[in-house]
DNA sequence: GTCTATAGTGGGATAGAC
DNA sequence: GTCTATCCCACTATAGAC
């Protein structure tokens, strides 16, 4: 895996402030991963554990509280009892600090939309239901989204969605749209390639409306939810079409430009 | 390349420390290319056009030699002979170097692909054109694109492509698709409706591009290239289809879900 | 209006003692 | 694992020169 060239390289000498200097595949103790529900590396002691979740929380609560920018490390360490330094063991860098409420929220979306979906079989409302449970989900942090997207954009930062560190919580969103087409009454009616390639597309999608959400200013994010409404038929729409005939060049050069260029780039296949 | 290391440390209590060599850049004759096609502010006098242009042209450079994280302030105006306070009267935050930046590289990147795309009336290769154009521009800037994507992902940043005051840009990027599309034989054959949206999903589209071009760590962004290649083709041929009467239900729909929720999100409608 | 010089402030990040 | 002390830098403030 490649560095970018200088600007990453993190020289051991100052201390660069803004400078995230992601670390690679660190020997450090810190377990960056995070206590995850869907399974994660154990922690080293309970006591451990505790100070780091006591961190987090205090953190994501600040963070709601007055924003991410505002939010400084001296006041969470403030605030959770702990030394500045004590929270930079556990969190090397302010933005790692994101990615534990990133996994946490990738989780409680997955099994809230599959509640959700339960009762339907229709593709276009199973699709709905699980965007629409995304954005309930990520309501109460709609404000300091901004921040948050703005370090999920950097493709440097393992905090990028399309990130290796990312995968764990890509693979749980990815399996829920697979679940979202495989319990729906399309899937048997379409090609089974298709069928295997559209949770990413899917999931592609869900980033859309992440990036439509993010920039919706209107009160309780209305606008995005009315976008969700508006674009997940015609979605199901012209995933429908791809089962005609006439379609089947069109379908077979497009599958192919995902298999290429998508799937490789958030990393289901090595290609490069 | 990296001799001025030592007058990056300037502090220590004494006065006068490090006084810049290079005397102001008063005699000698202004780099300046006029004022910015953009439409900017016009500029107060030459002078101070002058000194602008020496700071962003200065920060570009360090930019690329450093990356931006490892560029400070105190460098740039240090190598540009100027002082720190000077530099944040032009630049009121380092950010906004990059948005001079973004306005230069926008009118290359559009006088560049007009100038490529003149030989031919193939929507396909002229959309390609212009998107390789672009490939080409940026090309220099890779290196620290990240940090430029990052900060342009910022919502609440004036920064992002999405924002008011990347406005000016924004409709040069639109009137160069706007071109690529009527300069070609596909435009008379299309509904005129059609012919007004696409300039900007065309931009849309751009906006794809330089993800995946800025995810792209393939030498020479070869990987991004190749998409370009292959999809330009795919989207002509979907524009193309469009013209069939099968069609009008599920290209109404697109046309409205277009109208609705893409143009007023960049500034094309006063809807909310 | 343009610019220098200097002295801060505050916050992200680190080193090294314990 | 945890702390204290410190670094470095973005950014601000101010006072005055031209």
């Amino acid at each position: 895996m490649d560095d970018l060239a200088a600007t990453n390289r993190t020289d051991g000498g100052n201390g660069t402030a803004g400078a995230p200097a992601v670390p690679g595949p660190e020997g450090g103790p810190a377990p960056e991963g995070g206590p995850l529900p869907g399974g994660r590396a154990q922690p080293k002691t309970d006591k451990s554990e505790a100070t780091r979740a006591l961190i987090l929380e205090t953190a994501m609560r600040l963070f709601q509280e007055r924003g991410y920018e505002k939010t400084t490390m001296r006041a969470i360490a403030t605030e959770a009892g702990v030394s500045v330094g004590n929270a930079y063991y556990y969190f090397s860098a302010k933005e790692f600090l994101i990615q534990g409420f990133y996994d946490r929220m990738t989780y409680e979306h997955a099994a809230d939309a599959r509640r959700r979906m339960a009762h339907t079989r229709d593709f276009s409302e199973r699709l709905r239901i699980a965007l629409d449970s995304w954005l309930d989900t990520a309501a109460p942090y709609h404000e300091f989204s901004a921040q948050f997207f703005r370090t999920a954009a950097d493709p440097t930062s393992s905090l990028s969605p399309f990130s290796n560190e990312s995968h764990p919580a890509r693979a749980t969103a990815v399996e829920l749209f697979r679940d979202v087409l495989q319990g729906s009454e399309l899937a048997p009616k379409l090609d089974a390639e298709l069928v295997e390639l559209l949770p990413d597309v899917l999931w592609l999608y869900l980033m859309i409306v992440v990036l439509y959400w993010v920039f919706d200013r209107t009160p309780d994010t209305e606008r995005t939810r009315e976008f969700v409404r508006r674009s997940t038929p015609l979605a199901a729409r012209m995933i429908n079409l791809s089962r005609y005939r006439v379609f089947r060049p069109i379908v077979r050069d497009a599958k192919g430009l995902i298999q290429d260029f998508i799937l490789p780039t958030i990393g289901k296949a090595a290609v490069k």
